[in-house]
DNA sequence: ATTAGTCACGAAAACGTTTTCGTGTTAAAA
DNA sequence: TTTTAACACGAAAACGTTTTCGTGACTAAT
């Protein structure tokens, strides 16, 4: 019905000049202060409150951040959101979203949508098929044209920017080194196809583990899965693969899986082929996930930190952001690293 | 390093006027063909983007929608917001959050922060405190001043906006029927207490269920727990509660739990009582969450259809933002309804 | 009485657009 | 040749702020 009131409202009604609104209601020593009182008064009788759209266009400053990721239905994400969304808050900017649903024409319009004055800066991790498609150009871009970006998660070492990242070779070697300890003589791995970045690096760190460990590294008991098939739907099929992998290496008496789902999947696997999980198998997963914890047995995992890594990645950008020097140290771009946790539940023993 | 171009640098370098730059990318007939040709020749080379932010000042239109939620880390809402984005993008508009972490005073700090400008209209679900204290200002506040707000999933009957609900009543109803009729004879009712909105449409239709079935309605039958405790931590407080119930009830053999998790407790304790799933008891869950997929027994639960409600919630808003008829069809507010599906798993016979 | 200095306020520019209106030039019509 | 009309463009206002600078009216000092 009534329109927001505006300075030029306020000047009219009170018969004095925009100007002295303005300062009237900044508390200009210009002012007199009965003049003051009186626009006062009046702005907070009306709930004056300055135009957020006004104010960044006069500053050149939005005061938001947007964050693009693969896909919100997802707890990783939602709280790494979370952890920005705290920050940033906290720290006077809002949050605004985009989706690429993992895919690369998404990505690149979503961010050219935002990058026209509508934010400050970005927050994103980068589609399944940018990762794939190697396509950078539109990170550079919005860079050049002074727009920071900070990625986490899945990042590119080719960009330089600010980073967040999981030491996913670490978690992955600390969880199968576990596995070792705790006595298994095979441990499988459940991974995806070396162009997922944080796959590779979990693949790796298993690696090491073994080799550290003195052991054979055994290509039959890795499981390397196209993760553009989507396993929340064809269950099944991944269900198969994995029983697939059992048959032929009645050996197994471990495994580690690099996300919740294969190793969700690779106990309920187990379980039907008669093992019992953890006495005969022992299972663990990476993830910050929900199902995890309230599968049975419950799952041992390595935790991610989502919301910490958002916390920091907030920081990072807000930081540069306000920094005073500017664009001109792009040099001192900092990638940090958040170390994982191993939380041991019952798939362990 | 280098600011992105505007109209005004475009004229300089070309050595025309503002006008002429702006009309001649919109391709208006004013301009000569020749002059047309060279400036978006020009604009195209340094990749020209209007300013968005102008934009918005310039048409007192952001082609922003703002969504506060109580939480994001949650199967539910994360699902609505990728109805909300998906519908929203398609429209032409943005997405930005609002975390009310189920509190009132981030609620309204949030409102307040957007409502400056910064947005078109808000599409919210409200906070159980919120929903505690009645106090509902801030939404009447945010109307009156021509800033529409669409409600979904927790709405208040009292604020006349448009809404979009599940069908709590009838998906309950339906659920407690099918348990019925499944051959259970004592169905335990796992809920929260009342000033929950949808708690209690959901007791309501256990209610009338029974009612119809002309079966007594048993008070010892009801859990009702207090859900400001985050049993996510306090996991075993909810266990010892809902053991109790089993233990001073064996005829149980059906539960119906109005969330996710107090129906996956219930299966756990119940196994963990020598009771067999589903064979002994049935349990049928309210949500459209990923742990009842995946549990052992996937659980039989209500689905809520949460990304059609995100999509239903943004269609409405813009429908209204887009309206010739502007503020003064007050009255025809809409309530959508949107109904369940019992999606049969493993914990019901 | 003149000068200098406060005081309290207003005018105007700027942020980047779009759009209305006015205007000078040229070509066509009378 | 004069009038009319089309054409192609520019000036300026508007959206709502903040801030710099200028200025008129006093007061105090010389």
């Amino acid at each position: 019905m009534k329109r927001k009131i505006t300075l030029k409202q306020i000047a009219k009604e009170l018969d004095v000049s925009i100007s002295t609104v303005s300062k009237a209601l900044r508390n200009s020593p210009e002012i007199s202060a009965d003049t003051k009182q009186k626009v006062q008064a009046f702005a907070k009788l009306y709930n004056y409150r300055p135009n957020n759209i006004a104010l960044s266009l006069k500053n050149r400053k939005t005061n938001t951040i947007g964050i693009i990721i693969p896909e919100i239905v997802h707890h990783f994400f939602s709280k790494v959101i979370r952890g920005v969304e705290l920050v940033a808050n906290k720290r006077g900017y809002n949050v605004i979203i985009g989706l690429s649903n993992e895919s690369f024409s998404k990505e690149v319009i979503n961010m050219e949508m935002l990058a026209n004055g509508s934010i400050d800066g970005f927050i994103l991790s980068i589609s399944k098929e940018t990762q794939q498609l190697q396509d950078y150009h539109h990170f550079n871009e919005t860079m050049s044209q002074g727009m920071p970006i900070v990625m986490f998660d899945r990042v590119v070492s080719d960009i330089k920017c600010d980073k967040v990242i999981v030491n996913d070779f670490g978690g992955a070697k600390s969880a199968v080194e576990k596995l070792l300890s705790n006595g298994c003589k095979s441990v499988a791995l459940i991974t995806t196809k070396d162009y997922v970045s944080v796959g590779k690096l979990r693949t790796q760190g298993y690696m090491e583990a073994l080799r550290d460990a003195g052991l054979e590294l055994k290509s039959e008991l890795i499981l390397k899965l196209d993760d553009r098939l989507d396993y929340e739907v064809h269950l099944d099929a991944l269900e198969q693969e994995i029983e697939q992998l059992f048959k032929t290496n009645k050996v197994i008496d471990g495994v580690f899986a690099v996300n919740e789902l294969y190793a969700l999947s690779a106990m309920k696997v187990a379980r039907n082929l008669g093992y019992s999980v953890p006495d005969d198998v022992q299972v663990i997963g990476f993830t910050d996930g929900v199902l995890s914890k309230h599968a049975t047995p419950s799952l041992t995992t390595v935790s991610q930190h989502a919301q910490i890594m958002g916390e920091k990645a907030a920081n990072l950008l807000i930081d540069r952001l306000e920094s005073d020097y500017g664009e001109n140290d792009e040099d001192n771009y900092s990638t940090v690293v958040i170390e994982t946790d191993l939380i041991e539940r019952e798939s362990t023993k």
